[in-house]
RNA sequence: GCAGGGGUGGUCGAGUGGUUAAUGGCACCGGGCUGUAAACCCGGCGGGCUAACGCCCUACGUAGGUUCAAAUCCUACCCCCUGCA
C-alpha cells in the first residue's frame, strides 16, 4: 500500500469502522488508505479460529488496502478493572462473557500474523497519563521487555511465513509481510519517555509510536511529551501518536513531526451527535439547529454536506434513526481525513506554518 | 338512565392525611466522549427573584368543606372508560 502522510487512520476495533461501508471509506470522498483493527476484541469475536479459517482480517471484512492492528495493550489500560497484570502477560476477564483469558507479547503476536495486518503493533503497557514517576517506571520497562519479546515472536512467525494474509508478493517486499512497531511509555516523565526511546530503537522496528498520550493528562504535557520524543525518534521511520486526537491536536502533532494518527473521536463522537467541521465541533442534538437549512459546514465537500441539512440531521438524531449514526460518521470521517489531506498539500508547497495559523483562526471561530 | 372503575406535572404512570414541587419511564433541554466494554454516559427539567445560602408564588378534573395539616377524607358538579338497559 502507498500511504501518504501525515496520515489519520479510522478505527475500525472489530472489524469494522462503526457506521460505514467500507466502499464509502474506498471512495475518493473519503479515501482512507489505512484503518485500524483491535487484537484483543477480534481474538474474543469471533476468534482466531475463524480468523483463520477465513483467511485472514483483509479478506474476512473485505478490505485490501492497509490495515493496522493495535496489540491489545491500550485494552490493558482501558479494561483495568478486569484484568491481573503479570511479568508473563495480562490475565483478562473477558468482557464479553466473563471467561479468563491471558494476554502476552507472544499470544499478541501469534493473534496479530493470524489476522495478517500490514502493520502490528508491539504488546505494551498504558500507564494512566497521571502515573507517579515510579509508577510509570516500571510500566516502561515492562513495555521495553514486552517490546524485545515481541519482536523475538514476530521474527519468529514471520519467518514461519504464519501470517494469514501473506502472499509470495507480500513476502517480495522490503520488510516482508508485516510490518512490526515499537511503543514508547513513560507517562508524563520526560527522562522515562527518552529511556524508554532509546530502549525501543535499541530493539529496532519498522516504525514507532507514542503510546499513552491522551490516557487523562493535561493537554500541555501532551504537546510536551510529543516535542519532546518526535524530533528524536528516527527520522527515517514512521512517527505514530496513538489514540490522538482532534483537530487541534493532530495539527500540532504534524507540527511537532507525528506522520501517523488513530483517533475513535470521529466515528463515536459521530454516533453521539458530534459533528466535526473547519469552524469547529457541532452538537446536532442542540434545539439551535432545529429549522437551520444549512449543512453540517458550508465549506465541506462531502456527500452529506451537499445533500442534507442540520435540520434533517438533527430530526434524524433526536428520532433515533440509524442514519443520523451513519451520515455524522461519514461527515466527520470527511472532515479528518480532508484536513490531513490539505495538511500534506500545504506541507508539500512549503506552507504548513500559514495553513495551520489559518485553520485554527477558523476552528476556534466557532459554528455560526 | 343504572352499576362499577377512573381523572396527578409535556406525556405515561407511582403515590391514598404530615420533610410532596410530588418516585419512575419517556419526551424535551444542556454537557461530555482522544490506540472503542460507548448508536454511550452525566446533568437539568412548574414559575419568579438571587452572585449564592435561600425566599416567594402556583400546582394532583372543577367548586366547596373537614383538619394544626389534603393529591390523599367528605359533598356537589364536569369529563372519560367498562358492563347492563
Amino acid at each position: 500500500a502507498l500511504i501518504e502522510t501525515p496520515v489519520f487512520m479510522p478505527v475500525g476495533t472489530a472489524g469494522t469502522v462503526k457506521g460505514t461501508r467500507f466502499d464509502a471509506l474506498e471512495s475518493p470522498e473519503l479515501d482512507a488508505r489505512i484503518i485500524l483493527g483491535n487484537t484483543y476484541h477480534l481474538w474474543l469475536r469471533p476468534g482466531v479460529d475463524v480468523l483463520r479459517a477465513c483467511g485472514g482480517l483483509h479478506r474476512f471484512i473485505g478490505w485490501e488496502r492497509a490495515l493496522l492492528t493495535d496489540s491489545g495493550g491500550f485494552q490493558v489500560w482501558s479494561l483495568g478493572a478486569l484484568r491481573k497484570l503479570k511479568e508473563e502477560g495480562v490475565e483478562f476477564r473477558s468482557h464479553v462473557d466473563g471467561s479468563a483469558r491471558f494476554l502476552s507479547p507472544e499470544v499478541s503476536m501469534e493473534v496479530q500474523a493470524t489476522l495478517g495486518s500490514d502493520i502490528v503493533m508491539a504488546f505494551d503497557e498504558c500507564a494512566p497519563g497521571e502515573a507517579a514517576h515510579e509508577v510509570a517506571r516500571t510500566s516502561m520497562e515492562l513495555t521495553a521487555r514486552w517490546a524485545a519479546r515481541s519482536r523475538a515472536r514476530f521474527d519468529e512467525l514471520q519467518r514461519e511465513g504464519a501470517d494469514a494474509g501473506s502472499t509470495p508478493e507480500h513476502h517480495a517486499s522490503v520488510n516482508g509481510a508485516q510490518a512490526l512497531f515499537g511503543i514508547v511509555q513513560g507517562a508524563a516523565h520526560a527522562d522515562l519517555r527518552l529511556e524508554s526511546l532509546a530502549r525501543t530503537v535499541e530493539i529496532g522496528f519498522d516504525g514507532y509510536a507514542i503510546g499513552g498520550l491522551s490516557v487523562g493528562e493535561e493537554k500541555p504535557v501532551m504537546y510536551d511529551t510529543i516535542e519532546l520524543l518526535a524530533p528524536r525518534m528516527p527520522p527515517d521511520r514512521p512517527r505514530y501518536l496513538m489514540g490522538v486526537g482532534t483537530p487541534e491536536d493532530l495539527l500540532a502533532a504534524v507540527t511537532r513531526g507525528v506522520d501517523m494518527f488513530d483517533c475513535v473521536l470521529p466515528t463515536r463522537n459521530g454516533r453521539n451527535g458530534q459533528a466535526y467541521t473547519t469552524r469547529g465541533p457541532l452538537n446536532i442534538k442542540n434545539a439551535r439547529w432545529t429549522t437551520d437549512t444549512r449543512p453540517l459546514d458550508e465549506d465541506c465537500a462531502c456527500s452529506v454536506c451537499h445533500r442534507h441539512s442540520r435540520a434533517y440531521l438533527r430530526h434524524l438524531y433526536l428520532t433515533g434513526e440509524m442514519l443520523a449514526s451513519i451520515l455524522l460518521t461519514h461527515h466527520n470521517l470527511a472532515c479528518f481525513l480532508d484536513t490531513m489531506r490539505r495538511v500534506r498539500q500545504a506541507i508539500r508547497s512549503g506552507n504548513f506554518a500559514r495553513f495551520q495559523r489559518e485553520f485554527l483562526e477558523r476552528y476556534n471561530a466557532g459554528v455560526g
